[in-house]
DNA sequence: ACCTGAACACCGTTCAAGT
DNA sequence: ACCTGAACACCGTTCAAGT
């Protein structure tokens, strides 16, 4: 049966899950699918293109509520694409070069800039603070995966109990600065 | 002359100033310095520690004031960190590793968070404030180096006009949700 | 159209052996 | 104490040649 750049892109997955950013190569691919490492470059343009394909994955499960209110809709977004992040392991890492690389691809992210805009913010305003919350919330989960990397290899102390209260609370200050309170 | 630790880190920060962050290897690092790759071994645990150490030197020119009011030493502490670490190619990516790796080295971060537990935030407020402050300055900088390293290679086009005004707009959306004005 | 085989130009790290 | 030489186990990418 023939490859195909679906198989190449589970394939990438499971390796990420069951190894690790770290072990992500075009080569360990290549083993996995038992074919040679060349093979792989006739569905893929290179490794960059593959993590885009990738981050795009990762991100499918988030659905924005576009006609949310924009405070509660970030909030909620937000929690969102975190937690899609945390399902897969080494995702912030992915995620994050993408971000970088193809911006205009990951739709989960554009569209806080969406909510943000169908506020009281200017359309500068709106994509400055998208962009804010979008850092924020990458730094952050990288942050997380890394460090439970690193526990899992025994480099460091576990901890990270209340990571999920203290992501919110980025998030609810950002949502502050940027909307607050009419009162 | 025997090779020295100082020699190493010199010779590292201006392979990352004349060919980026990519090309920073120990090997590369080894032809520089005209020595075999083993021999760094000798002056350096691994690359990873290397790296931290590159990341102390990066920020060493920033001094933050300890003593300023927690808004505007925060302020100018962000401005600060921002260009140091623009004065060397490739020094958000060095850093931001190093501060998942070995935060407690990289001290003007942890002063952020000093100067926060100053103001009228509790001891988590200002820990949970510094941390979203440090992913937001790290992410806003290693985006706009990474913009312009790929501006350079001419897969992007150039922008980044305005990058300093965006910056500044992030912190102070952090700071106003951090500390809002008592009015 | 799709893949193999083989090559090119690299990596980080270790370690016996030399001086 | 400090470094070389050499090895080990890898990388991403290209491309003629095969089917």
């Amino acid at each position: 049966m023939a490859l195909s750049r679906e198989q190449i892109v589970e394939a990438a997955l499971s390796i990420l899950n069951s190894y690790g950013f770290a072990d992500l190569s075009m080569r360990r691919l290549a083993k996995e699918l038992e074919v040679q490492p060349g093979a792989l470059y006739w569905h893929v343009k290179n490794k960059q293109d593959l993590l885009t394909v990738l981050a795009e994955r990762i991100l499918a499960p988030v659905s924005v509520d576009s006609a949310a209110d924009a405070r509660a809709g970030v909030r909620q977004a937000a929690q969102d694409i975190r937690a899609a992040l945390l399902a897969v392991r080494g995702a912030a890492d992915v995620v994050s070069l993408a971000q970088v690389l193809r911006p205009e691809l990951l739709l989960p992210l554009r569209e806080l800039e969406a909510l943000l805009a169908a506020g009281p913010l200017t359309v500068q305003q709106a994509r400055w603070g998208a962009r804010t919350l979008i850092h924020y919330i990458l730094g952050a989960v990288a942050e997380e995966q890394t460090h439970a990397e690193l526990a899992g290899a025994g480099l460091l102390p576990p901890g990270g109990q209340d990571d999920a209260e203290a992501f919110l609370f980025g998030v609810d200050t950002l949502l502050a600065g940027l909307l607050p309170e009419a009162r």
